[in-house]
RNA sequence: GUCCCCAUCGUCUAGCCUGGCCUAGGACAUGAGCUUUUCAAGCUCACGACACCGGUUCAAAUCCGGUUGGGGACGCCA
């Protein structure tokens, strides 16, 4: 049976690179029917924290790595206690008294070769003797790291240890530790890590690294997934776009890349924008109520749910994160709006006074409103104007939306309506 | 400083194990064009890489050695 675990500490968010790690966790237990457990390091209980607690599991659950069991270290402090004491009882653990009269349990390190098995890496051979003694109980009482993480993955019966790259030099002092406690020794896989765009760890300068941050910003669960898995992994035969289940079909261990991946934004926009493209509009204009609401450009009194799913179509297609969305469609839903200043400077300086007003009277007397309609009008007036479209189109544009992008001019008329048309263009017309 | 890991376009990667099919494929980004009503989307095209040096071999991106470069670890943090 294959166990394997994810074992964040709640002392931060989770963040870019767990959240790779947990997914390899996942797969590789999915893929193989095996068990993904959640184990919490909570040793540290001056920086444990609840909340980070609740933040690594809500986004382990809204990425949609759910866990077959979970523990916490922080109850298990008699087994580690237990464990130190064999070690004590055979030797190979001594006790080191501070001046203060705390004991701690130290591992007496012996000089020898050790070879690591890596199913990515290969064979890793260390030297002990580079080593020193290594502490196992602290003068607090409490489990350090590196034991109290050999006697949980032995006693827990974990198959497979899949980490980050940066545990390869703690895994010659847990072998050691296996070994001296007469545990088998677990297959170890250790995943490249994930850099910035500098180099060097992912960091709050290099982008933001938690998970609930990306949430916040407007990306999909899906998108973010996909991406990362595609991090030093990839299914071969040019496939990209791959979902959770169909990963689970694709995925082995052994396939992932030794190479460390540089995080880049623009392919997770890429991902986020072909997985909004996608998605049933009827339920991104769910997924984006909140967005709106906490912009204050929705209303949550009159959320005119019918409305919100013909605007959400129009813009669809063009959206990289849901948050493009609160900033590009809020015309549609403001009352007044305030034209940009660079927009206004270059497109509504000049006096459009008869042209506005001319389109007006034609928008008012149509007897469809419909967006043909709409369009063949405007295209007559400017016939007898004389005029090139777009010397009109983008002036009116920006009296409608403040922007100078956006969805087609006649679709935006047809959906803004006659009333907040009319008004919108007359506030442009000076009066005589 | 010591130990460890890694090395294909700017970025993510395919190919490497099992040398020849590689004039090295795809995606993102970038540039150009089509479309046009702006921004996207879409389509087409372009740009762009086997880090270097040696060895093995008829043949090396692929195997071996070294150099260089990058990254990580050296806590009574996890």
């Amino acid at each position: 049976m294959i166990r394997v675990r994810f074992a964040p500490s709640p002392t931060g968010n989770l963040h870019i690179g767990g959240a790779r790690t947990a997914l390899f966790n996942w797969l590789y237990a999915r893929a193989k029917a095996g068990k993904f457990i959640l184990r919490i390091e909570d040793t540290d209980q001056l920086r444990s924290k609840k909340e980070f607690l609740d933040e690594i599991t809500y986004s382990l659950g809204w990425l949609g790595l759910n866990w077959d069991e979970i523990c916490y270290q922080s109850q298990r402090f008699s087994l580690y206690k237990e464990q130190a004491d064999k070690l004590l009882k055979a030797g190979s653990a001594y006790i080191e008294k501070s001046p203060e009269g705390a004991e701690a349990v130290i591992f007496k390190v012996s000089h020898q070769k050790i070879k690591v098995h890596d199913l990515i890496r290969g064979e890793i051979e260390f030297d002990a003797s580079n080593l020193k003694d290594q502490v196992l109980i602290k003068s607090d009482g409490t489990p350090t790291y590196n034991f109290a993480c050999v006697v949980d993955d032995a006693t827990m019966d974990i198959s497979h240890v899949i980490r980050g790259d940066d545990h390869i030099s703690n895994t010659p002092k847990q072998v050691l530790l296996y070994e001296a406690l007469g545990f088998k020794v677990p297959e170890f896989a250790h995943l490249p890590l994930i850099l910035g765009a500098e180099g060097g760890r992912l960091s709050k300068r290099t982008g933001a690294t938690a998970i609930s941050d990306y949430r916040k910003m407007g990306y999909l669960a899906q998108s973010l997934v996909n991406y990362l898995l595609l991090l030093s992994w990839a299914p071969g035969e040019n496939r990209e776009i791959i979902g959770l289940s169909e990963a689970i079909k694709l995925f082995d261990i052994q396939d992932v890349n030794k190479t460390a991946a540089t995080f880049d934004l623009d392919k997770l926009n890429w991902f986020n924008n072909q997985y909004l493209k996608k998605e049933d509009p009827q339920k991104l204009a769910e997924q984006l109520m909140p967005f709106l609401i906490e912009r204050g450009s929705f209303g949550k009194d009159n959320p005119d749910q019918a409305y919100l799913l013909e605007i959400v179509k129009l813009f669809q297609a063009r959206l990289n994160t849901l948050n493009d969305f609160v900033d590009w469609a809020d015309f549609f839903f403001l009352k007044e709006i305030t034209p940009e200043p660079q927009a206004q400077e270059k497109f509504l300086s000049a006096d459009l006074s008869k042209e506005f007003s001319l389109f007006a009277q034609r928008l008012e007397g149509l007897k469809d409103f419909d967006i043909s309609s709409i369009e063949t009008s405007f295209r007559e007036l400017i016939k007898e104007l004389g005029i090139e479209s777009k010397k009109l189109i983008h002036p009116i544009r920006v009296a409608l939306t403040g922007k100078t992008i956006g969805p087609g001019l006649f679709e935006v008329i047809y959906y803004l309506g006659k009333q907040r048309t009319r008004e919108r263009l007359l506030k442009w017309v000076k009066k005589s």
